[in-house]
DNA sequence: TTACGTGCAAAGGCTTTGCAGTCGG
DNA sequence: CCGACTGCAAAGCCTTTGCACGTAA
């Protein structure tokens, strides 16, 4: 009874929302959110509407904004600044909440979970009478990979003086 | 003798990060440090220019964003993207990391220090093999002005159906 | 049929860059 | 003096907006 949403498609919950709304459910918001699905790694606006052009469906730029708009709004989508000057985006899951880690050598994004964390920041925002909303966790630093390469980088010039 | 360090305003440290590198330490460059110390509430570059200007020291845009640039390489300033549109800055104070509440009704910023959540984020990369350079947390939702102003608002029209 | 969506191109807002003149060390 | 900085204005980049045409319902 959880696994039916589950299972169900951002396209499909997109057009439940889009029709509960009395909106247009037209051609290029489903195939926005198709590739919002398929391309991994939270894209950018430029990154989705590549995809769209390579399944053959050229969509317009503003299209593809204004469709990332709705989407965000209806929750299905969270929207991303990691700094790289240009927004990302992730199809939201709406299971469990999730932070990412980022690495500042390579820009790849890895994805973890903690109840412990989430239930922190709420117990935190309270403690300051705020009303949490929501939060944002991101950390910054490199990965495995990244790691090694830079000690290997160091080695051959030579170890501690 | 940490006193001594932490009452060297950012200026001071500034210059002398400068001096080390055999840069210029010119005016312009100590005023933008100096208004990042005066303007509270993490201020944007116009924001910065503007308060160089009302004293009466008018600094080129390029020249605000260039020496921003320098001040966070050199550490001693920190960026934050808030989703504006446009980046904020702040002295990052050495001694204590702190993150930031965000109010999404008045923009109001506020900070926090949790040594608890500091640590448990380096826990979190180490356990995923990332090396923890940095991080950032923000939590949106309503101060506590905007959260009575919210609940003043619901009243009149009546309460739950 | 009608309201809303789409695409194109132009406009916007923030940030960066190029270049001639200026200044710190 | 020389190399680096500054200011101005132009260019860049991502994103938004205006408008005529197209399309879901």
């Amino acid at each position: 009874m959880g696994a039916d949403t589950d299972l169900a498609p951002l396209r499909e919950q997109f057009a439940r929302y889009l029709r509960d709304r009395r909106l247009p459910v037209t051609r290029q918001r489903l195939e926005i959110a198709d590739a919002l699905t398929r391309v991994p790694d939270h894209p950018s606006v430029i990154r989705i509407q590549q995809e769209l052009a390579r399944r053959g469906v050229p969509v317009g730029t503003a299209t593809v904004y204004r469709t990332l708009d709705l989407l965000v709004e209806s929750g299905l989508v969270r929207a991303h600044n990691f700094g790289d000057g240009f927004k990302r985006f992730e199809p939201a899951p709406d299971q469990a909440r999730h932070e990412h880690l980022i690495c500042q050598r390579c820009g790849r994004v890895v994805e973890f979970t903690n109840d412990r964390l989430e239930r922190m920041l709420e117990m935190i925002a309270d403690e300051l009478s705020f009303l949490h909303r929501r939060h944002r966790v991101e950390i910054y630093g490199l990965c495995v990979e990244c790691r090694g390469r830079d000690l290997a980088a160091l080695r051959p010039a030579g170890g501690p003086s």
